[in-house]
DNA sequence: TGTACATCAGTGAACGCGCGTTCACTGATGTAC
DNA sequence: TGTACATCAGTGAACGCGCGTTCACTGATGTAC
């Protein structure tokens, strides 16, 4: 059952993709590596042909998601980024949602190579937040305050019961509030 | 083997509380019956005859700890609840810190009963940093956003590498902002 | 270009382990008389 | 107050299950001639 090595690739980014989804929904502890591979239209004993250990996976899948998340931001207005960040559709679909608010909680506890993942993922949002806000001493830390204020708001709203009022008021707050900010004003 | 009236409620408390610091430790898959039994002084069979389930006790244990960090932040200054929030300390003591930065994310992924609990224990907090801060329209708005900033600062400084630089500048840049509100003014 | 053979991604059974939960049993406590 | 007995929190073995990981095997691919 050799297999061309276009397939190869293609099945190793189908499985790393296909784990940065679920991750994000049922959390890393949450998706077994039988589950994955199913998923990824695979059979569970490959597993190891590609990675090393499901950690190693982890760190693959996070990085892949930080990836497609700057991706999809890019081009985006700093206030279209904060009205989508803190929008009900973005809370509720949490396997095409943020990386960062998904497992920052499961990379915490996870071994140091898991979390340069996410202090890169993290550089890599102030990046693309940075490019839609104007430069200027303290940009770097208007930029920090404000995800830490939209992931921090996004968490506490998937925190809350389901359809509550109280879930979308966190959202709503957050949101008028970020986006009255001044410094969230465009860079040109 | 049969033990006081006093004893039972001492040792069925002893585990919630035992519960309370390991969940935020480990996370709630991260503390196994057995495990949390031992340290509480028990046996893992004697479990069932306090909670119907490990859920169960997850909603007992994040409430406790609710309560624990009211009790904690009673009498602080909005102004002194913040710095201590956003210390390395603070970031550092997973066990005896705030439980909603140590479990929202697991919460988010439990049933409703998980989920009501976190609503109260964020009602919980606002209450408390209510007392602290002027009154006035918008005052729960603005609570809200404070306390949406420093849980998230707070996690994601826990998901960047121990003791990296990146993970301090995410705590002092928050600090430093959210301790320039006008609006953490005392009430008197 | 055609043939022979080594490679190795993928398969699925199996491994050992720890999990949440159940259960028969124990024996001091609490109760009934 | 003293005695007999029911209660039930706590014990520790056992259950079934799913996990991450390993392994012998397969067979099409890629390579050497």
């Amino acid at each position: 059952m050799k297999v061309t090595k276009a397939q190869v690739q293609a099945n190793r980014a189908r499985v790393v993709e296909t784990a940065s989804v679920l991750f994000r929904e049922r959390g890393y502890d949450g998706v077994g590596i039988a589950d994955l591979m199913a998923a990824a239209g695979l059979t569970h004993g490959g597993f190891y042909k590609h990675f090393a250990s499901k950690t190693e996976l982890l760190a693959e899948a996070s990085s892949c998601g930080f990836a497609q998340g700057a991706a999809k931001a890019e081009g985006m207005s700093a206030v279209e980024f904060v009205k989508h960040y803190l929008s009900r559709e973005h809370r509720d679909m949490r396997g095409e949602g943020c990386t960062m608010a998904a497992l920052c909680a499961d990379a915490a506890r996870q071994p140091e190579s898991i979390k340069t993942a996410f202090a890169s993922g993290f550089e890599s949002m102030l990046a693309t937040l940075a490019q839609q806000t104007c430069e200027g001493d303290g940009q770097r830390a208007r930029c920090i305050e404000v995800i830490a204020q939209v992931v921090g708001a996004l968490m506490l709203s998937r925190a809350c019961p389901d359809d509550s009022p109280f879930a979308d008021e966190i959202l709503d707050v957050c949101r008028a509030a970020v986006l009255t900010k001044p410094s969230l004003r465009p860079s040109e």
